[in-house]
DNA sequence: GCAAACTGGTACGACTTCGTACCAGAAAGG
DNA sequence: CCTTTCTGGTACGAAGTCGTACCAGTTTGC
């Protein structure tokens, strides 16, 4: 008779096809971010999680599926790692924000490969996943924000064109940053956003007065 | 003997092999546009152009080489149509810059997409030609909004977050109103957008202030 | 007309990846 | 110790695309 799951090395059968699915994200991530999504095999995940490709189809069933677990994870990390800050007052909250983002990219430079470069446009479901998430952060900085003012609130549109105008000024400049292999260091980077905000501030103060 | 080119249907070789091309260009920007780079064969831009296989090799190596052919002529005509606009003073400059995006992406829904979503991770040449390109726009924008202030200039630095800022910030949101189906439509954007800077100049001189 | 070049359609081998199957050896239970 | 399950390595057919070659029919120059 087949024994419905049996003991092994010490592990029963759940928490054997539990760790190699660990094993196999691992693996996702690791090559996703360091050879790209677009040239990686179900092969070359097997082989470098050390597992037959049989276990690959145990826990996915496309590598498709597997970019998307990997991806939900990375996500969950940056979006952890943008929305730590607090912070009562905007420059703050900006600063926080932007804090976060860039050192998550720079402590975790294949994961942020991943973010940045390899998700795009890969397929509908992964692009959905994507800008979903980046509404559910932009929505959340700009009502953060909107929070430390003390005068009249956001609409629902004027929120959510905040909250994309923070995302895609924030991921612009970190993609600019990655690719120049992080120069300038990070606090020189902060600063020069900080000094732009200002003068932008400025600006804008000299043509509305 | 070999005739080095003959005419045929009334146009010499270089005149047939230009047309030839011309016709795979403007079915890669139909494919490409609409069914995705992704899922597009050499075969069937053949089939779309009505030509050989054989006549595709005779302009390009590789469908990636017709790609960027492609995108070459797509961003061209985005970036003239953005930096249209003249302006002397940042709200004009600004709001130039964001009708002429939102109305190139809905006037050219098929070329919108392949500059929004198609090329994107395809390649690393395809990549550095997409930011090599969202750095000169972003450069001539920033730019033209430190001239129309009377204050000191940007930095080389504050200039580049600038535009990156701009630039970022543009494509987040016509990324997102062209997933939303062109809603809301374009002039009652523009306004939420205008109400969100007045809104975000406002806090920020409260805060300085 | 006639030969030579051009054109479009079809066909073909090479290559890669997928997804599954087989098979010998290791680990557990009786 | 011996049977059964599990594991990793190898092998294999199916499918799709690439890039080229062949071939019949048309257009041109002579």
């Amino acid at each position: 008779m087949t024994d419905q799951g049996r003991p092994y090395a010490g592990a029963s059968r759940e928490e054997r096809k539990s760790a190699r699915r660990e094993q196999i994200v691992a693996a996702g991530i690791s090559l996703f971010g360091t050879m790209g999504y677009r040239t990686t095999t179900v092969g070359a995940i097997c082989e470098a999680a050390g597992l037959n490709k049989r276990y690959f189809y145990e826990s996915f069933a496309t590598l498709e599926d597997l970019l998307c677990e990997v991806y939900g994870r990375v996500i969950a990390e940056l979006r952890a790692s943008v929305l730590a800050g607090g912070g009562d007052d905007p420059a703050t909250v900006l600063r926080g924000f932007m804090t976060g983002f860039l050192s998550w990219a720079q402590a975790n430079p294949v994961k942020a490969r991943v973010h940045l470069f390899e998700v795009l446009g890969v397929s509908a479901r992964i692009d959905e996943l994507y800008r979903f998430q980046g509404r559910v952060i932009g929505d959340e900085l700009a009502s953060r924000l909107s929070a430390t003012i003390p005068g009249p609130d956001l609409t629902a549109g004027q929120q959510r064109v905040l909250g994309n105008v923070l995302v895609g000024a924030g991921l612009q400049m970190v993609v600019d940053w990655v690719i120049s292999e992080y120069q300038p260091p990070r606090d020189e980077l902060l600063e020069e956003m900080d000094a732009t905000l200002g003068w932008v501030l400025a600006a804008g103060l000299a043509a509305l007065g």
